[in-house]
DNA sequence: ATCGAATTGACAATATAATGTCAATAGAGT
DNA sequence: ACTCTATTGACATTATATTGTCAATTCGAT
């Protein structure tokens, strides 16, 4: 059969990934729901969200690292959202090429928008869960996290 | 500033969401990587999964709706894993047209050669966790799938 | 200064995913 | 039998994401 040896926790974390693959395409669809009236989606979001957490204007290219996603695709979303007046180039003292991303106002607007459509839906969702069952996944999210980005490799061979 | 009133659950919340998106796209490519020499991808696994959990064979719409993914989508790599022999067409009784899928003994080859690949890789990736943090987890998670499968077209207005 | 490695933006090519439309079909209700 | 509605597969179109290549540039080592 399907059966093959694991451990108890490599059973448990099994069947727990095939949960999060869902939950995170919902909280993706839900997303892309919430903020489709301010004319953004869910990876557009996240962007303008890398930008404000950088905190410091940054090359597309930091910004990508800095979220974990591939350059390219980053670029394209930018400069999608540069066409539209969300985010502007500023130019980099140390690099000619690399200009640096910064949120205009509107961007900011957009940006501030959405999280405050956020607010309400988060809380909404987050009824009847305890603080303490939430950091205790956000601390084995983190444990995993950090496992794959040291194997990062590993496989690659 | 970016501050707006959040309960504190619904603040634990949006960081441990952010958290968990970057962990999605981590597990996808490690996936990949994992099941790359079988032929496969995350998607054609999680497909095939889905097949074998079905257990009966059933129409390609069935199984999209039970993996919340979309139709078309399913149908495009369900061709492509039948052009492989990986899957075949049956004739459904009570349908013409919407033909019954179901494993052939190449994709099951291929289905357990990838769960006795994820075995060792998943018992490594869970060393150090504990079985009832993982359980609180996936408890959390069922939690919010469910809200949101609920919601599902509240905002859709 | 000069070299070489690494990073960057641009672009092309491809792969993957999503959306909309259509006719065929099935099933429920009458 | 008949009609109405929902589901289905097929197809076309568009959107999104990935991969590879290139030359320009930066930076570290020497």
């Amino acid at each position: 059969m399907t059966k093959t040896k694991r451990t108890p926790v490599g059973e448990a974390l099994t069947d727990m990934v095939l949960d999060l693959f869902r939950l995170n395409s919902l909280l993706l669809t839900a997303g892309d729901r919430l903020v489709a009236g301010l004319g953004l989606t869910s990876a557009r979001w996240q962007i303008l969200g890398a930008i404000v957490a950088a905190e410091r204007a940054q090359p597309v290219a930091w910004l990508a690292r800095d979220m974990g996603a591939n350059r390219q695709n980053v670029q394209r979303i930018i400069n999608d959202l540069q066409k539209e007046g969300l985010v502007a180039f500023e130019t980099n003292p140390h690099h000619r090429r690399a200009q640096l991303v910064a949120l205009t106002d509107k961007g900011r607007r957009a940006f501030d928008a959405a999280m405050r459509l956020q607010a309400p839906w988060i809380d909404g969702l987050s009824e009847g869960l305890s603080v303490k069952d939430i950091q205790t996944m956000q601390r084995v999210i983190g444990a995993l996290r950090q496992k794959l980005e040291s194997n990062e490799t590993i496989e690659a061979a």
